[in-house]
DNA sequence: TACTTTTGCTTAAACGTTAAAGCAAAATGG
DNA sequence: CCATTTTGCTTTAACGTTTAAGCAAAAGTA
């Protein structure tokens, strides 16, 4: 591969020093007094020679990266992928690479990435932090990298986020169930520390609570993460043949995309003999025969939100500590129709 | 941010020189007569002052960044996002971090995003080509830079490339249509000048031309990328109700997506009333209740070859230009059950 | 004319690394 | 015991940038 053209090609064509190269070329010109001949000289000789700048070389110097570190769960899952093209639009109109990482919710996977991220000189980090990685994160924090917490938070950890209102929304699903007239209401949630998976249990719990029908948590299943598939199977089929249910909520994308395969396997029709409501939406429902409301999650936003906060930290517009709130709304048929 | 701890601080506080610091931690002791308790003392200080080299400086020494770029039509596609990851373990696990960009089939875009990653020193491109790009690619591959280009390619681009057989995936498909004793079958193919797409749309030609049953471009509908779904609409429309159609191939994902949703839309019965076979799996074939037969691409053989031979290639195990045929598989009902 | 100011440039040092070259002291060999 | 080799380290220069400091010539002022 041969060698790019650097600032002292353009000099040694020009006939200057490489300073004047650099000031013309960032276009700090005017400010460094340099002839407004030479300038346009430079110019010529950097556009001919092709010339693009080391950032490595700048980044040494300036110890600005432009380079912002995502890590997420997996990038392959369709929220992240989601997730990642907004940050990725939002930082390159920024003039920000980003490099990703995946954690497979795992600590010791996640601390190798961040590890392989901060030797790349990453100048921030936009984190969707995995299970059992309160440590990491408080370390991280303490290290006074710029970093912005995204999907995922610690309650007692004051960094900043961009979190999806989880109880809220939850609590509205339930509630959309519950007004339907339903009583026995079941939920499949993930068995995690995570607190936005918690939270969209109790966002559930505190519906029914205070529908005062029934403690919610005889109806609550929560599954592995890592045997999702048969744990699915038997959460639904207790839920509905031991626990009769006439409803069940699901609490994530990938829950819902199995728990509805169950409904279907056992036998009950979607939302006719098994009425349902998930959080995150998904490409399977245009597919039902049926509409499934569900939690719809701002991604874009989220991903926005997450690069302004992470970038003005950066570049010292810093504003403290920043906790975005973002609400996940309920799409029903009739909210659709109304649109359409 | 805090200064990160240099080799220069490990040298300080050893007291020695920053080359015997470089030698030890880079493991060249033994061969650069480092005495053991000196390297022991160096190995000791680097934990305590948590040091993690500056891959800048290297790069900018060594010329190596280990760090590859990765750009793609866009991350938040399923298959490409799955790419993503498959690519991303394989990269971490040679020391590789990956930098990615979505080029949103759009050869400016694209040049962009190329622009961009050159600047931050990508050792290589794994690249799936956008429309139109031929220029662009052509330029890359004279730049010397190591290349492989992924999914997509140019007949007359000599460099490495890691494909799937398109044209034999897609006359198999279209053949077990006919086997199954359909005349008239229809396809619905992007109108693009891609020829990974036109492979497609010729397997399928071909295997209606070796039938000899009628000539297959009366039954193919050609949908634009842009107004994908009410060109489908129209497409489907047209092929059930003008062209009598009993079967339709969809050549990819998206296409298969939308095409299923018109089937149901227009009142036809999927398989039954009109039979199908689609290019890629698809998350959606599990909600039908019918097993819809579909071309299986081998996304982490694909990643995997890739990142082997692009990293081969920046270190020098150079074996030339290599050009990958994977073969895509038709994953029928009773092929599945085989398995189970 | 004699000064100050402005203009247009260069020099030099630094960022954190690597690696070739150099150099003294200790160990070895005959 | 002197010459040679080995050992253990340092010095130096370089990668491509940025940027403060410096300096001579031209222009302005009085």
């Amino acid at each position: 591969m041969a060698r790019k053209t650097s600032l002292k090609d353009i000099a040694n064509k020009v006939g200057v020093s490489t300073s004047l190269v650099s000031y013309v070329l960032n276009n700090k010109d005017k400010e460094n007094r340099v002839g407004k001949e030479t300038a346009d000289k430079i110019r010529k000789a950097a556009k001919e020679l092709n010339y693009f700048p080391n950032l490595n070389a700048r980044s040494l110097k300036t110890n600005i990266s432009h380079t912002i570190g995502l890590i997420v769960a997996d990038i392959s899952n369709p929220f992240f992928s989601s997730l990642a093209r907004t940050i990725e639009d939002e930082a390159y109109a920024r003039n920000y690479t980003v490099i990703f990482g995946s954690s497979d919710e795992n600590n010791d996977k996640f601390i190798k990435v961040l590890d392989f991220l901060s030797t790349r000189q990453v100048d921030g980090f936009i984190v969707a932090s995995p299970e059992e990685s309160r440590e990491t994160v408080l370390g991280l924090k303490e290290s006074n990298v710029p970093l912005v917490l995204i999907d995922r938070y610690f309650s007692d950890i004051v960094v900043n986020t961009v979190m999806v209102d989880n109880f809220k929304a939850s609590f509205e699903a339930t509630n959309h169930l519950l007004n339907k007239g339903h009583k026995r209401i079941g939920a499949i949630v993930y068995e995690s520390t995570l607190l936005h998976y918690q939270d969209r249990c109790n966002g559930y719990l505190e519906a029914m609570k205070q529908a005062g029908i029934v403690d919610g948590t005889q109806f609550l299943a929560k599954v592995n993460h890592q045997s999702l598939q048969t744990e699915i199977q038997e959460a639904v089929q207790k839920l509905i043949f031991e626990d009769k249910v006439t409803a069940i909520y699901f609490s994530t994308n990938t829950i819902a995309t199995e728990g509805l395969k169950q409904i279907k396997n056992v036998g009950k029709k979607i939302q006719e003999e098994i009425d349902v409501v998930a959080f995150d939406e998904n490409l399977i429902f245009q597919f039902l025969d049926v509409h499934v409301p569900f939690v719809s999650q701002p991604i874009k936003k989220m991903g926005q939100e997450a690069v302004r906060i992470l970038i003005d930290q950066i570049e010292n517009k810093d504003q403290g500590i920043i906790n975005v709130l973002l609400k996940a709304t309920l799409e029903t048929k009739e909210k659709l129709q109304k649109v359409n």
